[in-house]
DNA sequence: GTCGTTGGATACGCGAATGTATGCGATGCG
DNA sequence: CGCATCGCATACATTCGCGTATCCAACGAC
């Protein structure tokens, strides 16, 4: 309901148009790391999916549409990752704060054609008011889903969040800015080392000792 | 000398050239943040410049090497401001961390076509590996010119940094990544002061109050 | 099997952007 | 003041990508 394909007309979805429609949703994601979006042509991605432009706009009607849509299924696809994970975790008896960031850095791994295909995704997004609030919703969804897990793991350890909203937004912060330098140099360890241990920073800065815990 | 324009012949640079060159630079700017970089067209900068394509081919050869120069110039820009800004401070008796903050803040205002450039040519420079050496110079500048700042200002209230390499990285990915938030949501102030304080947790945690340092 | 429908390929015309080649006024130099 | 070079405009050929219209094959219902 999030996007805009539900005005087009009721067209039965068949097996058969469901498969290219997601190998072409599949090349796009490719195709937009690759070249950049704004580079990016019908023909490229159809080339890419093994299918020709008549295919392309038998399914979608303009290149924007296929990018949102690209971007709505992978971003929802993570954010299910991450629900799993939360849920994984939840049943778990003790987690530390420590293993809960893992686990949860590796749900959201700083995948290379993703984080591209999302910075382009950014700077368009800057530009086009709909596509803003696209973009903001799912950073609310993401915060959604990652808080309860934070707050359950700092609770085991004895901590509070004191500020959440301000907890949420600096986590998705960190993670946009630690990604971006953890690709630039995608070969440096100390550079993943240093994301972690910035979270760590900000998970504790914004919460504290609650009152009826004993330390350690 | 760390772009590649060097390499071409050494033409003499006349003032009516340095003109127009600059001109084409500052238009780069606008179009740039309005179309996307991926969807900027060399006619669109030379119409908004003032000329026609034959100038632009006799100042760049193509529009990758604009958007370099211009990024180049834009961020020395940037960084010259923020040095005037650090001797400034440094001459102060007393400033508070916390103007320090504001004061760094205010320089690196987060401009908004500046910014959508700067989103996309982050996105441009994960596909290439040369622009991605490029930002990685820039922001080993950025740090050094920033943590003399903070160290000195820290120094003053007390504290000392305790990795400075973590700081100066998490200082860049915080910007980074509030900036983006800053300008999905423009019109919320909430957001920039989520920010501010987002800042302030990293520089505390990053430091420790001095064991010579008597508190208040 | 037959027929209607659907999915995708092929063919076409068009507009836009590119890069180059050439022309011409402006500018600097003696 | 005249000449040579420079700087930008103009003209041109070409390529590229788009969107549509049409056609053919695969599929599904019965």
């Amino acid at each position: 309901m999030t996007s805009a394909e539900a005005a087009a007309r009721p067209r039965r979805v068949t097996r058969r148009r469901a498969q290219t429609r997601q190998r072409l949703l599949d090349a796009a994601l490719t195709v937009f790391a690759e070249e950049g979006f704004g580079r990016s042509t019908v023909d490229r991605v159809c080339e890419r999916a093994g299918y020709t432009r008549g295919a392309f706009y038998s399914n979608f009607t303009s290149l924007d549409e296929l990018f949102l849509a690209m971007w709505e299924q992978r971003s929802a696809a993570m954010l299910a990752d991450l629900r799993t994970a939360s849920d994984r975790l939840g049943t778990l008896e003790s987690v530390s704060p420590d293993e809960a960031l893992r686990a949860v850095l590796e749900v959201i791994p700083v995948d290379d054609a993703w984080y591209r295909v999302t910075a382009e995704f950014t700077a368009h997004a800057l530009r086009n008011p709909s596509l803003r609030r696209v973009m903001a919703a799912r950073e609310r969804a993401v915060q959604d889903t990652l808080l309860p897990l934070v707050e359950t793991a700092l609770a085991r350890a004895g901590r509070r969040v004191t500020d959440r909203t301000g907890l949420g937004h600096a986590l998705v912060a960190v993670h946009d800015g630690t990604a971006v330098q953890c690709l630039m140099e995608p070969d440096d360890a100390a550079v993943r080392r240093r994301r972690e241990e910035l979270f760590r920073h900000v998970v504790n800065a914004y919460s504290i000792q609650s009152e009826g815990a004993r330390h350690e």
